[in-house]
RNA sequence: GGCCCCAUCGUCUAGUGGCCUAGGACACCACCCUCUCAAGGUGGCGGCACGGGUUCGAAUCCCGUUGGGGCUGCCA
């Protein structure tokens, strides 16, 4: 039977790179088996979901290249879950309980015990009304074990389960209880998600064969899924990533200009490596490649250093041609838009394509070439202009430029030559003039730049510098 | 507090009892190249958390300790 796989993510904020992680495993290993992928949009908290978040995973996933094969909303589906709860309350496996966290607390407090249900409302045969949610009875005794095709057999004692809330007192059901009636009715085969989950999976399990046990005419869940917990992507501090706290939304990197096969090829290091041992694959070679029971068990550093490296080397890698259409959609954005001519750009974009490592650094390295007058870095002109001979130099430079043949290579050789009269050395003899005409100290290199500036821009930039000392 | 997971260079990892004097990648450092910055080349720094076992032999297996993380929500 082909594998069935769901990624189900909940849209209460943007969607980060762990996510994608997560995302991009269930895709590979339903890929490679011939499964099906169902993307799940697990929105039945109505108070914190948000329908632009809904349409960022939409976008992420799409920009990343992983496609699903079925779509659904829990919040499309509440009647679901509301006959589980139902079938559940009636089979004496679910109880109503009108217990406040406070109440709860208190409790705890007084005993003297662990925080957590003590099991308070389970035999006061409550009805269902305001103010009561509906908890899972959960045993007493015996062991639930998690077959995890990551981490092998994980043992929970049954005693250490406090009864879950499954229904809220506002009537809609908490995700555990959604999640094991959608996997059921979705037939999935194997749940693959963050490792975040794997202490709450002995319910999700209980729950199951309650549902089973039930006996309910339809909806009956078979053959429970094997899981594989997949190990969650930290931040800096080890911590599993916050939607709040870290700049890790996917979009923020296709902003960046970041590439999408670059991304993927990242995230996947992130946890899994080829049999091969190497390091950059498409996904096609992963497709081929995966498999769960080669997944890591321990969490994983995001590390943007090592993605701008990848990056880098894949922008390098692109023709001329597909770097200048990449290029494109970021130029049109800048604040001198109106100013960007993709022709003049392409002269240079070999240039810059081995400078940058990421798409939105590469028109704004050489707007020095589009606007009328160079963009001036003060610390780079304090710098280069602050040498006592700047001034001299960019006046022999100047007047060796009047009459050559405005090439490159030419103008290089005078230029250099014209600092050595002033026993300047070549390095010092470039720098004024790089900032006179670029406005910094760093930048693609000058001649083939001033061969495209052209003289006259050129001249006139040197004057105007000359101006300012 | 309870339960659970995890533990190889700074980071991501290879390693599944002898091939390990522990390999690669990113980062970092040095040098070469060089009009700046990159790119490229060469070299370098750097790790099996600790303690006990098991074994002829352990990064690899077992136990413990320590450390980190997660869950313990009418979030997912």
């Amino acid at each position: 039977m082909a594998p069935r796989l769901r990624f189900a993510p909940s849209p209460t904020g943007y969607f980060h790179v762990g996510g994608a992680r997560t995302a991009l495993y269930n895709w590979a290993f339903a890929r490679q088996q011939g499964g099906t992928l169902i993307l799940r949009i697990e929105d039945t908290d109505v108070e914190r979901n948000k329908e632009e978040w809904v349409e960022g995973i939409y976008d992420a996933m799409r920009w990343v290249g992983l496609t699903w094969d079925e779509l659904y909303r829990q919040s499309e589906r509440m009647a679901l879950y509301e006959a589980a709860a139902a079938q559940l309350e009636a089979t004496g496996h679910a109880y109503w309980c009108d217990c406040t966290r406070g109440d709860i607390d208190a409790r705890a407090k007084e005993r003297g015990g662990p925080p957590g249900y003590d099991g308070h409302c389970r035999d006061r045969g409550l009805r269902a009304g305001d103010g009561r949610a509906l908890r899972f009875r959960t045993p007493d005794d015996g062991v639930t074990v998690v077959h995890d095709i990551i981490r092998g057999d994980v043992e929970f004692p049954n005693a250490t389960l406090d009864d879950p809330i499954i229904v809220r007192s506002n009537g809609t059901p908490i995700f555990v209880l959604a999640n094991v009636v959608d996997d059921a009715d979705m037939r999935i085969t194997h749940v693959v998600r963050s490792e975040e989950h794997l202490p709450t999976t002995p319910k999700y399990i209980l729950l199951w064969h309650a549902l089973r046990a039930g006996g309910g005419a339809e909806g009956r869940p078979g053959e429970l899924p094997v899981f594989a917990h997949c190990p969650v992507v930290v931040n800096e501090q080890r911590k599993k990533l916050s939607k709040r706290r870290d700049p890790v939304a996917l979009e923020l990197y296709r902003d960046e200009g970041y590439l999408p096969e670059v991304m993927v090829n990242y995230l996947a290091l992130i946890g899994w490596s080829p049999p091969d041992g190497r390091e950059r694959f498409t996904l096609e070679e992963m497709v081929r490649d995966f498999r769960l029971e080669d997944v890591g068990r321990s969490p994983g550093f995001f590390d943007v250093k090592k993605l701008r490296a990848f990056n880098g080397d894949a922008i390098r890698a692109m023709t001329v041609d597909d770097f200048v259409a990449a290029v494109e959609p970021f130029a049109v954005q800048l604040p001198w838009a109106d100013q960007f001519d993709v022709d003049r750009f392409r002269t240079v974009a070999p240039l810059v394509q081995e400078r940058v490592e990421v798409l939105s650094e590469a028109a704004p390295m050489v707007d020095f070439l589009f606007l009328d007058e160079p963009v001036v870095d003060e610390a780079a002109w304090a710098k280069a202009m602050g040498d006592e001979q700047a001034g001299a130099v960019l006046d022999a430079v100047a007047t060796s430029w009047e009459s050559i043949e405005w090439r490159a290579d030419v103008i290089g050789e005078v230029t250099l030559a014209a600092g050595e009269p002033l026993g300047l050395s070549r390095k010092k003899a470039q720098a004024p003039v790089r900032v006179a005409i670029t406005g910094r100290s760093v930048g693609p290199p000058l001649w083939e730049s001033l061969e495209l500036l052209g003289r006259e821009p050129a001249l006139a930039r040197l004057r105007s510098a000359r101006a300012r000392l």
